[in-house]
DNA sequence: AGAAAGTGTTATACACTCTTAACAGAGTAA
DNA sequence: TTACTCTGTTAAGAGTGTATAACACTTTCT
């Protein structure tokens, strides 16, 4: 029933919307970039990156001409802007919404932003729009007792349905298996 | 700042984590998988399973002898349990909270649900609790018609601040790139 | 100009996951 | 037993994304 994940041909990948979204930093904060820059902000080595302009630039994503700096076309902008949207709304929901402490939210929301449909982003933006309004700040507020309740709690009463299978020993979220071959 | 997704040596990639909530489904079926049925599962080839199954094995998470079938170990159902319960915690969290269509949260559930750290996984189940309450169900309905509205708003004024970005042209969704090479 | 340092590219290799095609083992029907 | 069929394995190769090392270009310093 459930398939392999398979991207629709053309579509970026994960690896891809993580260059892109580099330049973009990069670019926002000194006008253009380097390989260097981008290499040393995802901390790959410059051979990939100029790996990967390559293709960008292949797809009219970026201009580039050998030895010279990076920057976003008008095209490659709007999607690393796309990008960058994404990545911001789910970082907040982790953060505002849900109340994942910040450095989490940021590492969880790096790798979700790629996997999120349009239309759940919808929604999150909507979620997190809800909570902000004045007279709903205290829903939040309770969400955040009922989330310290069930946390504090040894046996996990409120959520045990799922606790039981979920917050079990932490070899199951860090598998304690050797070096994968 | 934010560094490319690099798996704790050890941990399951994306891929064996399909295999084994497969395998898991698959057991609970009729009692044991085949390398065939694998493959018909997650559309893939038989190879394919061939491959991940040596490696399972190696790992201690499946029995198997050769040309025979394929059964977890305790440590591989333990395994593939926690794996398919993130699973439909992240499933329940879009179709039942975020009131995503159904089809569509299976499809993002399986695509996120190898991201999700413990700790939001933790939360995310106290979130569909709290909603799942008697007294809160009234604020949920009050989200889903917030929801509505939104949707329905050309210029979506509600959350405006996000939605110039996010729900632009459909291309910046999916890309019109032709195919990547 | 010449040397040194920094930046970018190419070549090569590896890991992972998948495919197709050919082959091997097991079960079944004649 | 032989032949057919199903199932599983191996071999070879493609695609993506990475690393290291060597080489090429560019800039800067003297």
């Amino acid at each position: 029933m459930q398939n392999t994940y398979k991207r629709s041909p053309g579509a970026l990948s994960p690896s891809q919307e993580h260059y892109l979204r580099a330049i973009w930093r990069i670019q926002e904060d000194k006008g253009y970039a380097r390989v260097t820059d981008i290499g040393n902000e995802l901390g790959v080595a410059k051979a990939a990156v100029s790996a990967a302009v390559k293709g960008f630039k292949k797809e009219g994503l970026v201009d580039h001409r050998h030895y010279e700096q990076v920057s976003l076309t008008s095209k490659g902008a709007r999607h690393a802007q796309e990008i960058s949207s994404r990545f911001s709304i789910m970082q907040t929901f982790l953060e505002d919404v849900l109340g994942v402490e910040s450095e989490s939210a940021l590492l969880d929301a790096c790798l979700l932003e790629h996997y999120v449909s349009k239309g759940t982003i919808d929604r999150l933006i909507d979620l997190i729009r809800f909570f902000e309004k004045e007279d709903r700040k205290g829903v939040l507020e309770q969400f955040r007792d009922f989330h310290r309740e069930c946390e504090t709690e040894d046996s996990c009463r409120i959520c045990n349905f799922h606790c039981d299978v979920v917050l079990a020993p932490d070899e199951l979220i860090q598998p304690d298996l050797p070096g994968g071959g």
